[in-house]
DNA sequence: GTATCGTACAACCAAATGGTTGTAGATCAG
DNA sequence: CTGATCTACAACCATTTGGTTGTACGATAC
């Protein structure tokens, strides 16, 4: 859980995600859409790729990067999580005031 | 947005933000419950602050803390949009098929 | 008033982060 | 074969992070 909301935690690598969700893409492609040098997109991909944010597949010389579905509703159930928590409570209170 | 996922990929933290969500405690009551320096947790508490995840309140000495339920739902809203763009591309992979 | 409690904040430290450059191994094009 | 491309990885650097201790200050209890 910790390297899944650190691995979000980053403006660039959101955009990744986004963009490898959408459509698959080299990790070269990637590079060339960011201000930054090809070994900077390479860690954030690995980062990504350790939270089972994305997968990584071989084609060629190239490596395939794709968004791994997983990983976001492993991240989307926990904030659930907390919604119910917060609901539970929230239906808590209603109950008192309408007791009082 | 970094602020909030970076907020959110710490266990403890994740820890406060369940406990203050379900009822609400002051910073040192919060302090005992962890293996940690009371200053430590202190910060956290600022971490999950500054993220709009929690708020704090005086209450004669002592600083409430709750769970800020905005914080919450905008990080699902974004999970929420990945998610989106997720389905939308299994969509059109699912219409190339049916096509074929 | 004095002592205690809850908090804030600064200074410090080790480890992790986000970036760089450089080197080296595969794979493809000519 | 040679050269260009794509990737991997190490070494390095500045900054941030997660923790510590110590000091100070307002609120409460006695």
């Amino acid at each position: 859980m910790d390297r899944l909301f650190q691995a979000l935690a980053d403006t660039t690598r959101r955009d990744i995600i986004r963009r490898v969700t959408a459509g698959e893409s080299s990790v070269s492609g990637l590079a060339d859409l960011y201000a930054m040098s090809f070994a900077a997109v390479q860690k954030h991909v690995a980062v990504l790729e350790r939270a089972s944010l994305v997968t990584k597949e071989k084609r060629g010389r190239e490596q395939i990067v794709r968004g791994d579905h997983e990983g976001l509703q492993k991240a989307r159930r926990l904030l659930d999580e907390y919604e119910a928590i917060w609901r539970q409570r929230a239906g808590r209170i209603a109950d008192i005031l309408a007791e009082g």
